[in-house]
Order: C-alpha cells, then sequence, then structure tokens
RNA sequence: GCGCGAUUAGCUCAGUUGGUAGAGCAAUCCGUUUACACCGGAAAGGUCGCAGGUUCGAGUCCUGCAUCGCGCACCA
C-alpha cells in the first residue's frame, strides 16, 4: 500500500499532549462556544431550539477535584450534543464566592502563614486578601475547565459576587423584604462558637460519639430525676416537661419549684407536652429554652422564660467561680461532680449519640438564641394567589414540569422539601453579600441601593452563600433586566450537579424562580454521584486517596478520562475511578487513530463523486449501523450516555475493526468486491467520529481533520450528528 | 425510628419492556510485527445475597429476610 499520502502523525501512536491544548485553542478562537457567533457563521439557524445550561459554579476554594471533572464532562457531553444537533446551545461559565467556605479557608492560611486572625487585619484589608485568593482560585479552575474540553462559552462568564450578581441579589432581597417574606427575629440558631457565625441546618455535619448520659435530680426535695448529656445547661432551665398521660408525674403538673443547682438559683415548673416521650430516660424533660430548638418550642407552648447560660464563646455566662467563664465541656464535669458529691445522681452511662459539628470549621454547634434574617416558607404570598414558598418548591416537581434524573430523587425533594423550616439567610462573616438593610434610630430602610442622607448604617451581617446561587439560572443571564440572552435560554434545559447538594442548591433556585420570574429554571435536573477511588473509597485528605484530574490528564490525556467517568456509570450512581480502566479508553484513542489510518491507506484511490454499489453484506453492514445510530441517539436524549458510550466503543473495536476492517483486507486482497469494501469503510468513518466526538472530543476532532470530510469542511465540533430522530 | 440504594465471573461493574447471563481489568493458551504489541484469536471462569410467590418461562415483577452503604429525623 502507498504510505506517502498517509498523514505524518498518523504514523506514529496518538499523542494527546501534542493535540489537546492545540485544538481547544483553535476551538476557543473561532468563537464556536459562543451560540452568537454559531449563527454568524451559519452553523447554526437563526430560528434554531434554544439549549442552555449553566456551569454549577465551582467554590473558588482551591482547585478542581473529580467530581468537578465528572460534571464538566457529562455538561460538556450534553452540550457538544446539542451543538451537533443544530440547537442554538450556550453553556455558561462562572464561579461562587462560596462566603464561608472561601473565608475560613482564608483565615486558616493567614493563621497559619502569619499567625494572625482577620480582625488583627480589619474588614477592609482582610477582604483584600480573600479576593485575592478567591481571583488566584478562580484563574486555575478556569485553567483547569479548558484541559477538561469543556466547551464552555468565556465571554459570557459570571461570578456569583460581581457587580451584575450582587445587583440581581439585592433586587431579589428586596422584593421578598418588601413582601414580608423577609424578616428578622430572635429564634435558636446553629451557632458555630470557632467561625463565630450563624449557619443552616444543611451546614452541619453529624458525627457519632461516646456520650456520658446522666440521670439525676435538680435537688433533694426535687420531685422528677431527669436525664441529660449536657448537665452544663441545667443551669439554664425553667421547667420540666412530662407526657400528658403520664400517671407517675400526673400530680405534680403545674407545680413549680425553687432549687439551687450547682450555686445557681433556678426556678422549675412542671407541664405537660405532647413532645415528651414517656418510655424514653426517665419520662420526664429539663426545659432549657436557650440552647435547644425543641425545648424553646415547648418553651413556647408553655409561655415559660428563656435564660441564656452559654455565650458565643461556649463558654458558661452564669454561676459562681467554679462555672461562670469556663467551657461548656469543662462545666459539665463540675456539674456531675457536685451532683456526685450532692447524692443527686441516679445514674451514669454510656451511650453513642450524634453530634451536630459545622461542615467548614469541625466545631461543635452550640445552639443559641439570636437576631437574624429568614425566609419565612409558609407565609402565604398575596403575589402567588396565597400559595407558600413551599407551594412554589413543590409544584413545578409534582406536576413534572421539573424532571429529576435519576427518578427515585423526586421523592428526596419532595420529602426535604415537606420538612423544611424558615431558612436563615444571615452570616456573622465579612466575605459575601452584605445585607442590603440600613439602620438610624428606629428606622429601618430596604433598598437595592443605600438610602440617602446621613446617620444610616448598613446591617454588618452578609448573605448565606446560597441566597446568590439560588439566582444563577436568570442572575448569569441578565436579570433583572430582560436582556436578550435572558429571553431565549430562561429556562434552561438541564441542571446537572451532585445529588449531594439537592436540597442546598436545587430546591433553592427553584426557590427563587418560582417566586421571582414565575417559571421554573430549569427542565431537568441530572444528578450524577460521587466519584470514590479505585477501591471504592470516598476520597479525602486524611486518606491520602484523592487523585487530581489534571495529573491523569497529563498521564492518559482528556479524552481517556472523560471516557472513564462516563462509561457504565449510571446516572446518581457513584463511580470508581481507577487508572486501569482510564488505560483502557486511552488504548481505545490510539485503536481510532489506527483505524483512520487503515481506512485512509486503503481508500485513497476510490472516486468519491462516483462511489460504487454496496454488495449484500456491506449493506447490510451499512444497514446495522444506522439501526445502532438510532439506537444511542434514542439514548442520548434519555442521558443515557453510560450505554451509548459502551455500544460505541464496543462497535468501534469489536465490529468495525474486528470483523468489518479484518473482512476489507481479505476482499481488496482477493479483488473480491474491493470497491464496495472499500466504500463501507469510508461511510463508517466519518459517522463513528461524529457520534464519538461528544464524548472524546479531542482524537475525534484531530482525525476529523486528516479526513476528507473534515479537510474540506468545518470543524467537527459544529459537524451534525449522524442520526436525527 | 423513617426512607433510598446496593448484593451478578478473582476485582470493578453493565444487563432498557421477563425469553436459560455480558464488558473492562487480572489470570491461561495460541498467533501476528506492512492499521494498531496501546494487536489478533481461543478457551476458562457465575446455583445472578437468601427464602417464598406470580408466570409456559424470573438476574429482571411481587412479598419477606439478611448483609453493606447513604440520606433524613431523634438524640431528655
Amino acid at each position: 500500500m502507498d504510505i506517502k499520502n498517509t498523514p505524518e502523525k498518523l504514523l506514529k501512536p496518538y499523542n494527546p499532549q501534542e493535540t489537546e491544548n492545540r485544538l481547544y485553542s483553535t476551538w476557543e478562537e473561532s468563537g464556536v462556544f459562543n451560540p452568537d457567533v454559531c449563527i454568524e457563521k451559519g452553523y447554526t439557524a437563526p430560528d434554531a431550539e434554544p439549549f442552555s445550561i449553566v456551569l454549577p459554579p465551582p467554590n473558588v476554594t482551591g482547585t478542581l477535584h473529580t467530581g468537578h471533572a465528572l460534571m464538566l464532562v457529562i455538561e460538556d457531553i450534553m452540550t457538544r450534543y446539542a451543538r451537533m444537533q443544530g440547537k442554538r446551545t450556550l453553556w455558561l461559565p462562572g464561579t461562587d464566592h462560596a462566603a464561608i467556605a472561601t473565608q475560613s479557608k482564608v483565615e486558616k492560611i493567614i493563621e497559619k502563614e502569619e499567625g494572625k486572625r482577620k480582625t488583627d487585619l480589619g474588614r477592609e484589608e482582610f477582604l483584600k486578601r480573600v479576593e485575592k485568593f478567591a481571583q488566584d482560585s478562580h484563574d486555575t479552575i478556569v485553567g483547569q475547565a479548558r484541559r477538561m474540553g469543556a466547551s464552555l462559552d468565556w465571554s459570557r462568564e459570571a461570578f456569583t459576587l460581581d457587580e451584575k450578581r450582587s445587583f440581581a441579589v439585592r433586587t431579589a432581597f428586596k422584593k421578598m423584604f418588601d413582601e414580608g417574606l423577609i424578616y428578622r427575629g430572635h429564634r435558636i440558631v446553629n451557632w458555630d462558637p470557632k467561625g463565630q457565625t450563624v449557619i443552616s441546618d444543611d451546614e452541619i455535619v453529624y458525627e457519632e460519639r461516646k456520650a456520658k448520659l446522666y440521670t439525676f435530680k435538680y435537688s433533694k426535695d426535687f420531685p422528677i430525676a431527669i436525664s441529660t448529656t449536657r448537665p452544663e445547661t441545667k443551669v439554664g432551665d425553667t421547667a420540666v416537661a412530662v407526657a400528658k398521660d403520664d400517671e407517675r408525674y400526673a400530680q405534680y403538673i403545674g407545680k413549680e419549684y425553687d432549687a439551687v443547682f450547682c450555686g445557681v438559683p433556678i426556678h422549675i415548673k412542671i407541664v405537660a407536652d405532647e413532645s415528651v416521650e414517656k418510655e424514653f430516660g426517665t419520662g420526664a424533660l429539663g426545659v432549657t429554652p436557650a440552647h435547644s430548638q425543641i425545648d424553646a418550642e415547648i418553651a413556647q407552648r408553655h409561655n415559660l422564660p428563656t435564660k441564656q447560660v452559654i455565650n458565643e464563646y461556649a463558654k458558661m455566662m452564669v454561676g459562681g467561680e467554679n462555672l461562670l467563664g469556663k467551657k461548656t465541656t469543662e462545666a459539665r464535669e463540675v456539674i456531675a461532680q457536685w451532683l456526685r458529691d450532692e447524692g443527686l445522681m441516679e445514674k451514669e452511662e454510656e451511650v453513642s449519640q450524634n453530634v451536630s459539628t459545622a461542615e467548614r470549621t469541625g466545631a461543635i454547634i452550640e445552639p443559641l438564641p439570636k437576631l437574624q434574617w429568614f425566609i419565612n416558607v409558609n407565609k402565604p404570598i398575596a403575589s402567588h394567589s396565597g400559595k407558600t414558598l413551599k407551594d412554589l418548591m413543590l409544584e413545578p416537581v409534582k406536576d413534572g414540569k421539573i424532571k429529576i434524573v435519576p427518578e427515585q430523587f423526586e421523592r428526596v425533594y419532595m420529602h426535604w422539601i415537606t420538612n423544611l423550616r424558615d431558612w436563615c439567610i444571615s452570616r456573622q462573616i465579612w466575605y459575601g453579600h452584605r445585607i442590603p438593610v440600613w439602620y438610624k434610630g428606629e428606622e429601618i430602610f430596604c433598598g437595592v441601593e443605600a438610602p440617602e442622607g446621613d446617620g444610616w448604617t448598613q446591617d454588618e451581617d452578609s448573605l448565606d452563600t446560597w441566597f446568590s446561587s439560588g439566582l444563577w439560572t436568570f442572575s448569569t443571564l441578565g436579570w433583572p433586566e430582560i436582556t436578550e440572552d435572558f429571553k431565549t435560554y430562561h429556562p434552561t434545559a438541564v441542571l446537572e450537579t451532585g445529588y449531594d447538594i439537592l436540597p442546598f442548591w436545587v430546591a433553592r433556585m427553584i426557590l427563587m424562580s418560582t417566586y421571582l420570574l414565575n417559571d421554573i429554571p430549569f427542565k431537568t435536573v441530572y444528578f450524577h454521584g460521587l466519584v470514590r477511588d479505585e477501591k471504592g473509597r470516598k476520597m479525602s485528605k486524611s486518606l491520602g486517596n484523592i487523585v487530581d484530574p489534571i495529573t491523569l490528564i497529563d498521564k492518559h490525556g482528556t479524552d481517556a478520562l472523560r471516557m472513564a467517568m462516563i462509561v457504565g456509570v449510571g446516572p446518581g450512581n457513584d463511580s470508581n475511578l481507577g487508572e486501569d480502566k482510564i488505560k483502557a479508553y486511552s488504548k481505545f484513542a490510539n485503536k481510532l487513530w489506527n483505524i483512520t489510518r487503515f481506512v485512509l491507506e486503503n481508500t485513497q484511490e476510490i472516486d468519491r463523486e462516483n462511489l460504487p454499489a454496496l454488495d449484500t453484506e456491506d449493506q447490510q453492514t451499512a444497514d446495522e449501523l444506522d439501526a445502532l445510530l438510532k439506537e444511542i441517539t434514542g439514548e442520548m436524549n434519555e442521558y443515557k450516555f453510560y450505554l451509548v458510550t459502551e455500544k460505541l466503543y464496543h462497535y468501534s473495536w469489536h465490529t468495525f475493526a474486528d470483523v468489518i476492517i479484518e473482512r476489507s483486507k481479505a476482499k481488496i486482497a482477493e479483488k473480491r468486491n474491493s470497491e464496495s469494501a472499500q466504500r463501507i469503510l469510508i461511510e463508517i468513518l466519518p459517522k463513528l467520529l461524529r457520534a464519538l466526538h461528544p464524548f472524546m472530543p479531542f482524537v475525534t476532532e484531530e482525525l476529523w481533520s486528516l479526513i476528507p470530510e473534515g479537510k474540506n469542511g468545518r470543524m467537527l465540533i459544529v459537524e451534525k450528528w449522524p442520526c436525527s430522530l
């Protein structure tokens, strides 16, 4: 065979390192990631159906991990597929300032490197440092996304804390404030004594620990014994609650007692409450309204006083020298010893209990009464015909306007919304959107801009980061301005993210969109699973098994990593990323390379203007491929990429290469229907490259540039998908 | 406590609407160096967690159980 006309590079194995960055630049410079350019250049019809995805913005807390890599791969597949279908396709990038996460990361760095605290630097200087860190992280992340081959429209990039998004946040806040959905109130909140801020229920991580359950009486003449793992809070008790129908205690209900508990005078009323279980412990519950959510609710029902005994630093606020100023853990021991000494202790038993800790700082949460901002999820909204935010969040999923893939997460979503409590949106941190509320004496002003006149001070708190991310599908498109982009691309087609983020983010986007726009934010939610190591363990710093996706790319190429992450991994399923699997697909890239070489070398003399007829055998082969393409197109539309990739892999290797190409060798050598054999080769190859492009964009684009279809036509990225259903 | 998922070849996992099991990796044997050794061919390997049920027929549907994992709640 004449090798002269074979492109030089095909004579060596496929080299992703030489190819990938070059091709990404070619795509980016040609502007095809931008749907406007695609229309301008005639790749997309001006009236084409829009398809949009907003990138779940990675936190600017460092670098991308394998979870991000998976997200980029799946969304890039969706985007490239839509683009090849001729849709007006936008995949919009951005990053998230991630308030608490970023701030605490920078705090840790400053403390480690300079031994300073944020208060040593002051708000302004500290924020400068955070912004510098955020900028660096952003640059890293953007570079990494490019390495993944992500066809994101960088010209539209957004940041949750930039000028436009801040304006959207203030606009949304004011609307909710004016309608009474945002309120300020004293409530028991999750206080993080280390981070010195409130956190939401979702930022709590439960850790199982061993604890001691103490059973005792407040004093010798107190009639009922109670149990607790936290005796130090008992100096703040104002009642004992028992079950209504508990005969043991019925005679005491309504009575009041005075006692001196470890030197602190307390006044206890006995009440009957429905939340008390007779069988648990002694069947009596010491009520500490200031330091327990449940107790606060009991206190409210019975009009009991609230007595705060623990401060923001988790230290005792009451008692004599033995208690005052002590940490809660120390005070616990002091009180336990006092109970033993006084002969009040009835029982001490080891129990295991779930301790609430803060996700970011690891500190044990101290429930405290605090003045905070909340979003009321149960208030009927006049502008939405009396529906509550909860209703607005439930409806689109119930009605099927929003589909969740895989389906089982719909129930998880419903369950979560149904149990939703008011959302605490204020945080005592510096980095983030400052609450757009100003005070002057008794006056309060809420506005998109600061009020006119002197003497106003802005609220010190900032907003929960999820407030701004809730607006993400439309703040990125220019809202509150009604832009062309907003009109074209909202609601977005798909929201693709990890299932662990469902309550945090997905629910909040639905809340914001349905309330502010009267529209859904996306039509489909696609959840991907966790990426674990090859042994199925969660990747974690302490295990030292974290894999950097960029290292894998350097070693095996982006296409190989992408395939390894997709093949056989259904939506919502966790996957194990082993290097063997990646190697297998880097071999596959090379196999495609050699397939193309063989086809080019063996079909050079064929007359493309005047193609010969196919013999029966090859005609059947052609029909089989069309059937396969039809099948996988259906699966693409159902997001079953794990099946499509497996089938394409198998077809390319074990049908096209092992059967069809092997057969053609014999036919060409024996001059038996050799023209038919050549024609089937040049028919199959371009179709395969098109179908594989969303998954393996680099090697397919490179090969496309070497075959006549690509040499004489457009880039593969803007070519047509090989099958229309 | 409530809910969800998993249990298939040595390992990691596929298996669309029920028709006597598949892939990758590993291991065995044979072959090939003019598309590709990042190759080809062959053989081997499974009572599809357990027990019932529906059915002509169940990995697939139903019930119960076991083990593992996850989420939510409780945690006096």
